[in-house]
DNA sequence: TATGAGGGCGCC
DNA sequence: AAACGGCGCCCTCATA
């Protein structure tokens, strides 16, 4: 059997120059961050030092003695199951989606670019002006001096950084944004510059002769099981805004093809229904109720048709902060509500998910008696802290409140993945007419020929809603246009 | 010239 | 004072 580290890199050079990939294989990283996932470094080096207590040599026999301990581990901790069928199947997936890429439109970036950079031009002069002289915008060190001593605005509320600055921060900005002028202009330069530095230049850099990028997939890259995505990151491209909406138009499909995005719909909440069978929250998702409106209808007391939509955003709050383990001064910095209010609609939440409570509580003390957490499963992670006392104590404990449903969701996207794949096989689409292009955690990118797009989605979601069985209903929406944009 | 910490910020 | 889980990448700036 092929035993070696970076397998996905191997098949790609095989797989550009035709060569058929092997039926079994065990990629030794994968096997180690699976014991580990909080390691972070699943170099052959790290991966040798620390479990054979020698120097990596590239050698049949040290692969093999890395392999027994590794499949001698994953037998002990009930990781098989995840290594082979999971995290191996996906391995070669990955591969694919990386050689696939996805196209972006070179010349309305480039015109993008111009069209920022001006902006950006007129911004800065503003800045300039009313700063009363030139200075590195960049530089927070620079604006802090600029906003806080030469222009003197008020530091009323405003947060320090770790080394004692005063911030300068979006929430600071946002924050003095009416005590002067120059903040606004600020506010635009942020996430124009970003746009442009973060975005819209590298995505360029990195286009091949075809205009497509190719991400890569770290499929060691969290503590998790989620992946990550690297050189560029095609996880984090923005979403919401105007200049957004812009940079996403310029992610496009090949010529009679569609991009179709496929989403699973509140998947980490009807995690934590299902874990916690919670009573009153598995029923809002079995009987399809807004499951932020019911959350608000029940902590301001008030029935579901009589929520504001301020009361829903407050409840959704509330619901994301669960599974995150949040406390009152996250919630109330988040919401906008007062500490005090905010520690109440905590408790009251509490009060109206009794299981969510109850079960957060058995996690907890799952991580102190044992040292780590499991999924159902048994993906795991080692959760240091938690058997000791303060602030690292509550990171600890959130961190494993958040894994069982963090991690829930990476294995249902993956199994998804696996199913998906090999469900167009059958018809020859894969990766052909259908191309999986992109994960995003709870989110699928294809790219989808036009001919085909009713037959490949209704496989797509079929595969998608069916995979897992939780103990609610997993719903998937998709949206469809040519580009990433804008959807039909 | 390279490196890493710090501040900051994009996404789910 | 006070960070809510998981990531990757940008720029600045001090240091090597």
């Amino acid at each position: 059997m092929l035993v070696d580290f970076n397998l996905k890199e191997q098949f790609k050079v095989w797989k550009r120059a035709g060569k058929p990939i092997p039926k079994e294989y065990f990629d030794l990283g994968i096997a180690f961050w699976l014991l580990d996932p909080d390691a972070g470094d699943y170099s052959p080096e790290r991966v040798a030092q620390q479990y054979l207590q020698t120097p990596f040599s590239d050698s049949e026999k040290t692969r093999t003695q890395l392999r027994a301990y590794a499949e001698k581990k994953l037998k002990e901790y009930k990781l098989e199951k995840i290594f082979w069928d999971m995290e191996m199947p996906l391995l070669e997936i990955l591969a694919d989606m990386e050689l696939a890429g996805i196209g972006i439109d070179r010349g309305y970036l480039r015109a993008l670019e111009k069209e920022l950079e001006k902006r950006l031009e007129t911004l800065t002069k503003a800045i300039y002006k009313h700063a009363g002289e030139t200075f590195n915008i960049n530089s927070p060190k620079q604006l802090g001096e600029i906003l806080f001593q030469r222009l003197k605005i008020d530091t009323q509320g405003v947060k320090k950084t770790k080394t004692g600055k005063v911030s300068t921060d979006i929430d600071t900005l946002l924050l003095i944004q009416d005590r002067h002028k120059i903040i606004a202009s600020l506010l635009e330069y942020r996430e124009l510059f970003k746009l442009l530095s973060t975005y819209i230049r590298p995505l360029q850099e990195l286009a091949d002769d075809q205009g497509r990028v190719h991400t890569h997939y770290i499929q060691t890259g969290t503590a998790t099981g989620r992946l990550s995505s690297q050189n560029p990151n095609l996880q984090n491209i923005p979403i919401g805004s105007e200049w957004a909406t812009k940079l996403r138009t310029a992610f496009v499909a090949e010529k009679g093809y569609r991009i179709a995005a496929f989403d699973y719909s509140q998947i980490e909440l009807r995690i934590l229904a299902s874990l916690t069978q919670d009573p009153e929250m598995m029923k809002a998702f079995n009987e399809n109720v807004d499951i932020h409106a019911l959350t608000a209808s029940k902590v301001f007391k008030v029935a579901i048709a009589k929520v504001t939509p301020e009361m829903r955003r407050l409840g959704k709050t509330l619901n994301f902060g669960v599974v995150y383990g949040m406390g009152a001064m996250a919630f109330a910095k988040s919401s906008g509500v007062s500490f005090a209010d905010a520690r109440k609609f905590i408790t009251e939440y509490f009060n109206d998910f009794k299981q969510i409570k109850i079960w957060q509580e058995e996690i907890k003390a799952q991580a102190r008696t044992y040292g780590y957490v499991t999924n159902l499963n048994g993906r795991r992670r080692i959760i240091l802290g938690a058997a000791g006392m303060g602030r690292e104590v509550a990171e600890g404990e959130r961190a494993a409140i958040n894994m069982p449903i963090q991690s829930m969701n990476a294995d249902i996207m993956k199994l998804a993945v696996i199913r998906i794949a090999k469900e167009l096989k059958k018809s020859g689409w894969y990766q052909k007419e259908v191309r999986l292009l992109l994960t995003i955690h709870d989110e699928l990118l294809f790219e989808i020929n036009e001919h085909i797009i009713e037959e490949a989605t209704r496989i797509i979601t079929k595969a998608m809603e069916s995979v897992y069985a939780l103990r609610v209903p997993i719903k998937v929406t998709k949206k469809i246009g040519e580009n990433w944009g804008a959807y039909e």
